[in-house]
RNA sequence: GGCCUCAUCGUCUAACGGUUUAGGACGCAGCCCUCUCAAGGCUGAAAUACGGGUUCGAUUCCCGUUGGGGCUACCA
């Protein structure tokens, strides 16, 4: 029996739905998802849809989708439910509503009814005086019959928080330590606008509280808006969560990763072939690492070694060249078995979707190909040979490696083929190295020759492999097809 | 501009004042292996932004400069 009371720990990863998952998003997910997972606690999503302009159709359809296939199962959220449901914001709007009265009640809220052109005009008036943009609380100093006429009137109106004046407003974060603002900074932020819906920072901080969340683990781009969160949970006299500011992820000339300078959505690179370890894999590593040498992790042992405090505090660059390494290492890890199932789903998918081959077939080109590709689609891409003869030969290894009198040696070397009984790898290579032999010629030669002949290409598998699964009768067809249209 | 924040090889990072000629990985180059292409093995080039302190001793602590990033909406 422990003395501790801490409440179970409880996460979310807060998206709004304006599109597709970002990366970004994806690690930021993850993280929560490794910390709640390790500590045993819960993994809640939740839908930020305040912003109805922004609002698009089927994003959150997507994002559960690209949830399940990446392997984040969350505990509580949409199509799920939970004890503190719902996990829509647009569906909880009285929720907001009933604490913005809250506040407005305590007197850190008040209305306001200045008109968006006001707004405008002072914002390029403090612009232009080099000030800080802040709204001037006109609107503070309104009398309780002011305000009950502008209602009555149905003049449109926001409410806003009341800003402390020259308090200084701390928290803690995980991992950067003791921060510190002066309210002076800070806004009086809109809470509540004036279509009914709540702000981010309203239904944030009330949805954060209402759901017990004991760790608010988000991106840095929200570090600025915390203070105001604070104050919030200040206002309503409420527990703070533990707060952790992840890193940003960035473009290579480190700036905020976005679109424009490369895929950014989660899907992009699913339909890359990626595999959902590798980027999972990767993406753990922007901003973490577990203080060992050990660069490839499957989820379980991502779980196993996360730890908060060694995520570090600079922004990471998402580049591709070492996400694809780890994809080829996941790639290995996989059975045969499977990696075959993957590569009949890419062919269904290719030019080759109207040809059959048979698993054994197929096993066999994959044990051939599998230490060569980082995809598993580059199997056609790299041997599209297995799948049909070849269409064109490699100009450059033609002109390096056939002879005029290669053919009159092929031909021969493919009589010695036919004349095989039941041929294994080794009596393909036997029959070569004798054929090499009585011709007088070396053995490279004739190989080099055989493979050109076989698979158009300079590079691949070891020959014998490649002649071995394509079969006698396939080859010796190559062999004189190639005969026929290599001229030299 | 203001506020906040960050700063080790090209990239991801290790180092929590001394065991460091700053370690690993990706990528890059070379060599070995080899019928080619890979894989694998070995080797190499490659970093503490700058300037002050503190200390017997700073990548590590403090200050400043510079540079980067975030925020600065009735967007999240």
């Amino acid at each position: 029996m422990t003395m501790t009371n801490i409440a179970r720990i409880r996460v979310r990863f807060a998206p709004s739905p304006t599109g597709f998952l970002h990366v970004g998003g994806l690690r930021t997910a993850l993280y929560n998802y490794l910390f709640a997972r390790k500590e045993g606690g819960a993994f809640i999503l939740r839908i930020e849809d305040t912003d109805r302009s922004r609002y698009v159709e089927g994003a959150v359809a997507n994002l559960i989708e690209t949830f399940r296939w990446a392997g984040l199962e969350y505990d509580e959220g949409p199509s799920k439910g939970g004890e503190y449901g719902p996990y829509v914001q647009s569906e909880r709007l009285d929720v907001y509503k009933h604490h913005v009265e809250q506040l407005l009640q305590g007197g850190t809220a008040y209305r306001c009814f200045c008109p968006p052109a006001r707004l405008e005009e002072m914002r390029k008036q403090q612009e232009k005086m080099k000030v800080s943009p802040k709204y001037d609380r006109r609107c503070l100093s309104l009398s309780q019959r002011e305000i009950e006429e502008s209602l009555m009137n149905k003049v449109p109106s926001v409410v806003r928080m009341k800003v402390p004046d020259a308090t200084a407003i701390r928290f803690q974060d995980i991992i950067r330590g003791e921060i510190e603002f002066a309210s002076e900074s800070l806004d009086d932020q809109v809470l509540m606008k004036s279509d009914g819906y709540p702000t981010y920072h309203l239904a944030n901080t009330v949805d954060d509280h209402l759901m017990r969340i004991t760790h608010v683990i988000r991106g840095e781009e929200w570090l600025s808006s915390t203070p105001k969160h604070v104050l919030l949970y200040q206002s309503f006299n409420w527990q703070l969560p533990v707060f952790a500011h992840l890193p940003l992820l960035l473009n290579s000339d480190r700036s905020k990763l976005s679109k424009r300078q490369g895929d950014v959505s989660v899907e992009d690179y699913r339909a890359k072939g990626y595999l959902k370890e590798a980027l999972i894999n990767f993406v753990a590593l922007l901003g973490w690492n577990p203080g060992t040498e050990q660069e490839v992790f499957s989820m379980d042992e991502l779980i196993h070694q996360f730890s908060l405090d060694r995520v570090n505090k600079t922004g990471a660059i998402f580049s591709v060249e070492k996400l694809d390494w780890i994809n080829f290492e996941h790639l290995r890890k996989k059975p045969d078995e499977e990696v075959l199932n993957m590569l009949k789903n890419e062919l269904a998918h290719s030019e080759y979707n109207n040809h059959t081959y048979d698993d054994a077939y197929l096993l066999n080109v994959v044990r051939a190909m599998r230490d060569r590709i980082s995809f598993v689609k580059d199997v056609i891409d790299k041997s599209p040979y297995f799948f049909a003869p070849p269409a064109t030969y490699d100009t450059d290894v033609v002109k390096k490696r056939w002879e005029k009198e290669t053919p009159d040696q092929l031909k021969i070397l493919a009589e010695e083929f036919a004349a095989l009984e039941n041929p294994g790898k080794q009596e393909y290579e036997a029959a070569l190295r004798r054929t090499a032999e009585r011709l007088q010629i070396a053995d490279g030669k004739l190989i080099h020759a055989l493979r050109l002949a076989v698979s158009g290409v300079g590079g691949g598998p070891g020959v014998f492999d490649i002649v071995f699964i394509l079969g006698t009768d396939e080859c010796v067809k190559r062999i004189h097809n190639a005969n026929e249209r290599i001229a030299k």
